[in-house]
Parts: C-alpha cells; sequence; structure tokens
RNA sequence: CGCGGGGUGGAGCAGUCCGGUAGCUCGUCAGGCUCAUAACCUGAAGGUCGUAGGUUCAAAUCCUACCCCCGCAACCA
C-alpha cells in the first residue's frame, strides 16, 4: 500500500433502473472534484460509484424486458458507467452489486451480525407497496378506485405476511445519538444533522432486513428462503470496494476504511447517516467519518420530471455548454448543500461571465501580451515592487483556503475564493499597464508579466480539479510539465522559469452565443 | 395545529448558529483604458433586511405572534 494519507470518497451506488440525468451526475461531480483535489493534494485517492442492481423492482423491469435480471442489469448498468467518460470523471472503482466480490461481502456481513447477537428472525404482517420498497401503516393507506390499498406515495399496498430477519436497531439509539454528539462533522450540512438527530431521538424500531417474496437479491447465509433487504445489500458496497472481509493490516480495508466521506442526495441521508453506521457498528466495524446531502436541482423552475418532459441528460449538457463549463456551473451557481435551479440564462451567464470575461480573458491578455513582447518565452523579473508583492502573496495563500472549503464540501466558496484573484489579477493588469511599460520601461513590463503568468500557473493549477481540460490547456500555454502540476508544485519554489519557450496562447474559455430566441434549455428525454 | 423550504436594493443570493457601521454577483447609469474573448478597471444610483411586538446600550441576526410565497402522484441525485 502508499505510505500516503488516504482518502475514501464514494458516490450512492445508482438505481440501475433509472436512466442517468443531471443529479447524478452533480453528485458523481461533486466527488470528483474532491478526489482530484484530494490527489494533487498528496492523498492516495479511492474514488468508488457504481449501481445498485437487486430487488422487486429490477426483477419486474427485467421481466417486463424479456430478460433475466442478470442480463438486463449487465445492460442498464452501462448507462452509469458512461457519465464516466462523458463528465469527464476520475473514478477509479465502479462497483455492482450483482458482482460475487459484493455478495460474498454482504454474507460476510451478515454472518458478523449474526455472530454478534445482532439479528434475529421473527415475522412482518404489513402492507407493503413493491414500487416503494416500504411498509406502511394501515393508518397511512387510503382506499383506491379499484378497492386496492394505496400508500400516501400513491403506490398500491399489498398485505404480506412473512418470516423476516430484523436488525436490532433499536438497540443502537442511544450510540447513534453519541456518535452525532461526538463527532459533528459526521452529518452535514447542519441542518440535516439536526434532521437526522431529531428522527433517531423520536425513536428506533428494529428493522426488516429480508425477504421471501422475490429472489433477485443475496441470500441470506443458512437460509436460502431470504434473501436481503435491498438497503443492507446497497450500503455494504462501500466496504466489499475495499476488499471486506479481508481486513488485515496492509490491505486495501485497513488503508481506506472508514470512508473519509459518503456523498448523497437528501433523500438517501437517513439510510448512510442512521442504519449504516449502525450496522457497522454492530459488525464491530467503525461507521465513516462524513456523510454529506446536498440538495435537488430543478429546471428552469420546474420540478425535474419525466412527465413534464424536462429531464436533462448530461450528455446533452456536455453537448451544448462543453464539459468543463458544465462542471464549473454545477458547483458554482449554488451553494453545496441547497437546492437551486438550472436554466439556460443562468449557465450562459456563467460562462460568459466568470468563464470568459473574467478567468479566460485576463489568461489571454496576459499570454498575448508575453507572446507579443517577450519573444514568447516566460520573461524575466527584476526587482519586485509592492503591488508585485501583495497579488503574489494573495496567490501563494490561495490553497490554504480552498483545501478549508473543499474539505468542507462549499465549492461555491472555493471558486468565489479563486475568483477573488482572478479579480485581483485583472487589476493588477489594469493598475500596471504592461501595454505601456512596453513603451517606456521594459524590464518593468517584464516583471509585471512574469507575475502574472505565475498567478496564472497558480490558478491553473487550483482550477483543475473543477475544469481539468481547460486547466490543462492552460498549463501547457505556460509550459507546465505534467509532473509540476501537483499542489506541491504551488508556491515560489517551482516557479516558471524565465527563457522557458512558450506555444502561441489560444482562448480557453470561448464565449457561449446564443443562436435564435428560440434555444430550449435542453433536448428532451 | 401535516411536513419541508423561503421572504434582504431591479434580478439572483450571502450574511442569521457565535447580535455591533447591510455585502456579493448580475443588471442600470456615468467615466477610464485599449493589452485582451464587444472583454478589463473605476465610480454612482438603488434596500426602514415580510409584518407587529419584545429582550438589549445595540437585532437582518435572539424571543413571541402573525402574514405571504413555493414544493409535497410518479420518476428521482
Amino acid at each position: 500500500m502508499s505510505d500516503r494519507p488516504s482518502y475514501y470518497i464514494t458516490t450512492p451506488i445508482y438505481y440501475v433502473n433509472d436512466v442517468p440525468h443531471i443529479g447524478h451526475a452533480y453528485t458523481t461531480l461533486a466527488c470528483d472534484v474532491i478526489a482530484r483535489f484530494k490527489r494533487l493534494d498528496g492523498f492516495a485517492v479511492k474514488f468508488l460509484s457504481g449501481t445498485d442492481e437487486h430487488g422487486q423492482k429490477v426483477e419486474k423491469s427485467a421481466h417486463l424486458a424479456g430478460v433475466d435480471p442478470q442480463s438486463f442489469t449487465d445492460r442498464v448498468s452501462e448507462n452509469f458507467r458512461a457519465l464516466t467518460g462523458i463528465m469527464n470523471f476520475s473514478t477509479d472503482d465502479f462497483i455492482r452489486t450483482t458482482e460475487p466480490r459484493h455478495i460474498a461481502a454482504c454474507q460476510a456481513l451478515w454472518q458478523r451480525l449474526m455472530d454478534n447477537g445482532q439479528i434475529y428472525l421473527g415475522s412482518y404482517a404489513g402492507w407493503y407497496a413493491v414500487r416503494d420498497e416500504a411498509f406502511y401503516g394501515g393508518d397511512e393507506l387510503t382506499e383506491g378506485p379499484d378497492g386496492k390499498k394505496v400508500a400516501p406515495s400513491g403506490a398500491e399496498c399489498e398485505w404480506v405476511h412473512e418470516p423476516s430477519y430484523f436488525f436490532r436497531l433499536a438497540a443502537w439509539q442511544d450510540r447513534l445519538l453519541d456518535l452525532y454528539e461526538r463527532y459533528p462533522e459526521f452529518i452535514a450540512p447542519p441542518s440535516r444533522r439536526n434532521e437526522v438527530i431529531s428522527f433517531v431521538k423520536s425513536g428506533l424500531t428494529d428493522l426488516s432486513i429480508s425477504r421471501t417474496t422475490f429472489d433477485w437479491g443475496v441470500p441470506v447465509p443458512g437460509d436460502d428462503a431470504h434473501v436481503m433487504y435491498v438497503w443492507l445489500d446497497a450500503l455494504t458496497n462501500y466496504i466489499t470496494a475495499v476488499g471486506y472481509p479481508t481486513t488485515e493490516p496492509g490491505t486495501p480495508y485497513a488503508h481506506h476504511w472508514p470512508a473519509n466521506l459518503h456523498m448523497v442526495g437528501k433523500d438517501i441521508l437517513r439510510f448512510h447517516a442512521v442504519y449504516w453506521p449502525a450496522f457497522l457498528m454492530a459488525a464491530d466495524l467503525p461507521p465513516p467519518r462524513r456523510v454529506f446531502a446536498h440538495g435537488w436541482w430543478t429546471i428552469e423552475g420546474q420540478k425535474m420530471s419525466k412527465s413534464l418532459g424536462n429531464v436533462i441528460a448530461p450528455q446533452d449538457l456536455v453537448s451544448t455548454y462543453g464539459r468543463d463549463q458544465t462542471r464549473y456551473f454545477l458547483l458554482r451557481e449554488v451553494p453545496f448543500g441547497n437546492d437551486g435551479d438550472f436554466s439556460q440564462r443562468a449557465i450562459v451567464h456563467r460562462i460568459n461571465g466568470d468563464l470568459a470575461n473574467d478567468y479566460g480573458n485576463l489568461a489571454q491578455r496576459v499570454l498575448s501580451m508575453i507572446s507579443k513582447n517577450c519573444e514568447g518565452a516566460v520573461p524575466a523579473p527584476g526587482p519586485l515592487e509592492d503591488a508585485d508583492q501583495r497579488l503574489l502573496s494573495a496567490v501563494h495563500h490561495l490553497l490554504d483556503d480552498v483545501r478549508g472549503h473543499i474539505d468542507q464540501q462549499a465549492f461555491h466558496r472555493m471558486l468565489d475564493r479563486i475568483w477573488q484573484v482572478i479579480g485581483d489579477a485583472n487589476r493588477y493588469v489594469d493598475e500596471q499597464a504592461p501595454w505601456s511599460l512596453s513603451k517606456t520601461d521594459p524590464d518593468r513590463m517584464a516583471t509585471v508579466l512574469y507575475i502574472l503568468a505565475e498567478t496564472l500557473r497558480h490558478l491553473a493549477i487550483l482550477t483543475q480539479p473543477i475544469m481539468p481540460d481547460a486547466s490543462a490547456q492552460l498549463l501547457c500555454q505556460l509550459a507546465v510539465a505534467p509532473d509540476g502540476r501537483q499542489f506541491k508544485d504551488l508556491g515560489p519554489d517551482n516557479a516558471l522559469t524565465p527563457g522557458t519557450a512558450l506555444p502561441a496562447p489560444k482562448g480557453v474559455f470561448p464565449r457561449f452565443v446564443e443562436h435564435a430566441a428560440v434555444h430550449d434549455t435542453g433536448p428532451r428525454g
């Protein structure tokens, strides 16, 4: 294993029945930026994503499609794997819950829970909604037109009476509250943490964790009549991927677990912040360090829905606006953790205002002056003046602030902070007016342009996690070698070498020009 | 007494936990510059921070009551 510190980050495993949309891309994107950041910052990163492939709904979908469940999931899980290429994700493991390694991990975990007395066989009778994979109390139900019982969600319910294994969740209430208390960072944002705490305080009941009514799941060890409840199955993926149940020193598990961060949508926070740590603690395994629940996107002010036809496919976004542009927008537009709205107007605004005008234009004006006035090579700086020191100092201090924001998953703050320096740099250009210096004081001009080139080098290195392509282009234009782009290369020690030949400058963030008035947000699904 | 989110200059928001001259982006207006992607820079106008009480030397921020807006079939990050 590596001697570098581990940073293990996960996306949820996506339910394979769905078609990937902007929401899935968003979740994984957030993780990707953190993963890239941590790699550049010297961590041994493990970045996991995958698909959740078991359950009655999948079984039924496969049946409807006329194929067996395995073939069905083989096919549709590719839809999610493809996001990696579309969005430029740096995922380094993609897990499927139908893989042998995962079945083995689930069964090992189950056995451990059983051995620890955390599981008992009981029976469950109640109203069950297949579609929701959930039981409902009789008083929650209404009667549909055909006389069938309907859940609050609108799903049809059927009365089931079946044997079921139960997990002693109720016994973990106090230890969960203790966990939240001792590790305030465990659940974020704070408002979500409060919700979870009040949920747990309201009382937990033992959790039914097996089913006998269908087969498409992980078989319960020693009782073939049962398959595991999908959530127990699904959550276990996080330790499957680090090799559980192999946990000896020197193994991936020993290096990477507990995970640093589970990124989830706000709808599945409860499973990750309540059930999952309870399962783990009950198996004598440490819980993850942090669970972050982000918000939802609306589209042009409307809830995203298939019936409205406004579901946005990541591929369409990328084709229309560009990959880096899409990545930037999603993380810049909305304070991470809040709900947000996607609109054509807003993304164009961001692309043209932040990327083209501020960042792209800064690079272009600087590189272009260097190209024309410094024989296309890194200029040689002379003595530094106060203004130079100020800008350099701001640039050198960026990493600390940005790192702090990343550790809070505050992408919007991270970007805001970087853009402060971009603003500083643009002001510096105006104040120093190197275009005048070229006639009056070429040495001073060289110094100014050098300071600016160094500024660009820092900016480009720091924006790599968000915008890998454009940042790489910029670094190439500054002749920064691929092995000189880590965060350890920031600061004065690895500053640009005067005299280094530079390629011809080329804009990295073109303006987005809207063609006709009739321009939809995005292609219909 | 359903649940949740929200009401801050024209728009979108931050600030509210840990009270202390009301901030950011965009837009508007005026000016500057001309290196640069009709880009950049400076300045100005514009808000009694939903309402009414209360606590306090001091409240957008704490307390109380109230008003209004949005979402809550499914799919679903």
